[in-house]
DNA sequence: GTGAAAGCGCTAACAC
DNA sequence: GTGTTAGCGCTTTCAC
């Protein structure tokens, strides 16, 4: 039952791996080194040989061990990328595009979520610095102290993506969610709505949707106009949408500004069920575009960040800083004195709900 | 302005780390490899020595090199996760909850999307393999036979989720497509509904969709009730809904399930807008039972997979075999002929849409 | 264009 | 409980 030696019955714990760059360079009979260098730059190896290595490498199954090769060459070949949640559309957009993007380049992802807590980030980045990574990508640029120390000390490439204002430790992709919030305000404002409200959810943790709750109430104010701020407990929902609505209830504003299209939805769903009618009675505005965001009733007012341009444009300042990123990879070592701040902006959306 | 040595300009390529274990041995005056055991097996170690050990860890802001440390112990902490898309929020699901699971236990998650591609997914496999990774995790058990060979040479623990049905390559943990379709199938029946269509999209890449129209389509026409099949080219989303309701115009069915939450919001969207009332008119059912299900209007009937207990399974199948993971790691080479197929179970949401 | 030699930083026997 | 001793599998000068 229990045979002698099944791959799967760990037997003795070293030396998991069965067939090494030697045993292919053995078999092709070539050096280890000549293996080494078909496999990171095939154009550097004769063509008979390259032939012979190639059907070694088949004939043997041979697949390479990146942890190794990552201790010889003193960095590995994984980006670390830190999200606050998965469950986010905007994150996991971001990762599958970034994940999508480093993979063309031989890099792999490496994901951890913080579940909004910059001490839950730390841990993650000293986890992610351990594995020597081609880069480190977080989101938003408040962090610990000791984060951005052993961030700073450090000489992997370091993205902060999402969110633009601070200085950044190295770079930093995003844009400033303060002029979104404004944007949804003025909306308001030209169609002359004379009272809001911003719907949110956790601003203590989600610090972008706080932005856009500030630039907006500001602009209001700016305006003369009456606007408050209204917060759920909860994480950010339909569900929270439901409830804020509810919790309006006493002094109903003619406009609400959601903190995201989910929380929107809610909303729409809340004023469906109590016959308020929208855009006529209320305004609603979410953030996010998300993919049902034109398909409600009425069609949702909303703002489009631009996610993918975020993810290509991290992408970009990673594989510029990468050794190995093919020909186009000329300014590796000026890049890093080069602008540091890249604004990727947003995209206004006016439908039918306000 | 190009100063001398600043940490962001990498001079010379080897040897990026500065501060190693043997630095923090002498600083402690200890062994290096007390240092390691301090690092592993804290309580191994005596107080005093702890005490030292930490102080120099500290002092001097040692990062461990988990590279190096995967070679030396053939095998990395980390657990790579292939999953189709991010974007699904199944997946993201439990992409979120596996990587909060095996974080706790020092493991670091790998993720690689598909997007719904064989090719792609043994390509991710031969990257994943090549950090001789924890356990390596997919989805679904429809793989390239290079694949399914793969992973059988290997001594890495490997789990399939959120499907059943075929023979795991070595663990699975998911649940009966199929009885999902045929569930929502039995409520159209139940509830007097005589014609009936599965809405979905890409039934060819979404092979667990394709299970449950399957078993909807089955179920109907074992009872005897007609029941077709529409399906939308583009990748499920809100807007499939909408375009696969509206296909629908010409021979109207009482009801329909709809391959997910999304596609059946879309459909309730466009309901609406012909004023075709549900559940009056025309049933509605999805599949997930998203964060909006319970507050659509009507709420959505639907069915919830168990995505956090698929997850936590999941998690549980690795940490079993894992040497390090703790005391309750018990029958670490017991597991591997313990029962191979996990069944979740799914639950049946009745709500008012269908 | 190819090979020989010297590690990368750490872990795991094993002896003490 | 702590130190000594060998590597893990690969990359990278540097000769040839």
């Amino acid at each position: 039952m229990d045979s002698a030696d099944s791959p799967r019955s760990p037997r003795k714990r070293r030396k998991m791996q069965s067939i090494t760059m030697t045993d292919v360079a053995q078999l092709a009979a070539v050096s280890p080194s000549t293996v080494s260098l078909y496999l990171r730059k095939p154009a550097a190896v004769s063509e008979r040989i390259s032939l012979r290595v190639k059907a070694a490498i088949d004939e043997l199954g041979y697949v390479p061990n990146y942890v190794a090769g990552g201790l010889a060459a003193a960095g590995s070949r994984v980006v670390s990328v830190i999200v606050p949640s998965l469950r986010n559309a905007f994150f996991s957009e971001t990762v599958t595009e970034l994940e999508r993007l480093l993979a063309q380049h031989g890099l792999q992802t490496l994901v951890g979520h913080t579940e909004y807590s910059r001490e839950q980030e730390e841990a993650l980045v000293r986890a992610a610095l351990s594995w020597a990574p081609a880069a480190i990508v977080l989101t938003g640029c408040t962090h610990t102290q000791a984060t951005r120390d052993l961030l700073r000390k450090t000489a992997t490439p370091v993205v902060e993506m999402w969110e633009l204002g601070c200085t950044p430790i190295d770079q930093a992709v995003g844009f400033s969610h303060e002029a979104a919030g404004r944007c949804i305000a003025r909306r308001f404002i030209e169609q002359g709505y004379d009272s809001a409200a911003f719907l949110g959810a956790r601003l203590g943790e989600d610090l972008r949707a706080a932005q856009r709750a500030q630039g907006f109430l500001d602009e209001m104010a700016e305006a003369g106009l009456p606007a408050r701020l209204l917060e759920d407990a909860q994480p950010a929902s339909t569900a929270s949408g439901v409830r804020l609505l509810a919790a309006m209830d006493d002094a109903p504003a003619r406009a609400v500004a959601c903190s995201n299209d989910t929380l929107a939805l809610g909303v729409l769903f809340e004023a469906q069920r109590r016959g308020i009618s929208v855009p006529g009675t209320l305004a609603v505005a979410g953030f996010g575009d998300l993919d049902f965001a034109a398909q409600t009733v009425p069609p949702l007012t909303t703002i489009r960040p631009a996610a993918d341009q975020i993810a290509a444009k991290v992408a970009g300042c990673i594989l510029a800083r990468d050794p190995l990123a093919g020909p186009g990879s000329a300014a590796e070592a000026d890049s890093a004195d080069a602008p540091r701040s890249h604004d990727t902006g947003f995209t206004f959306v006016p439908r039918a709900s306000g």
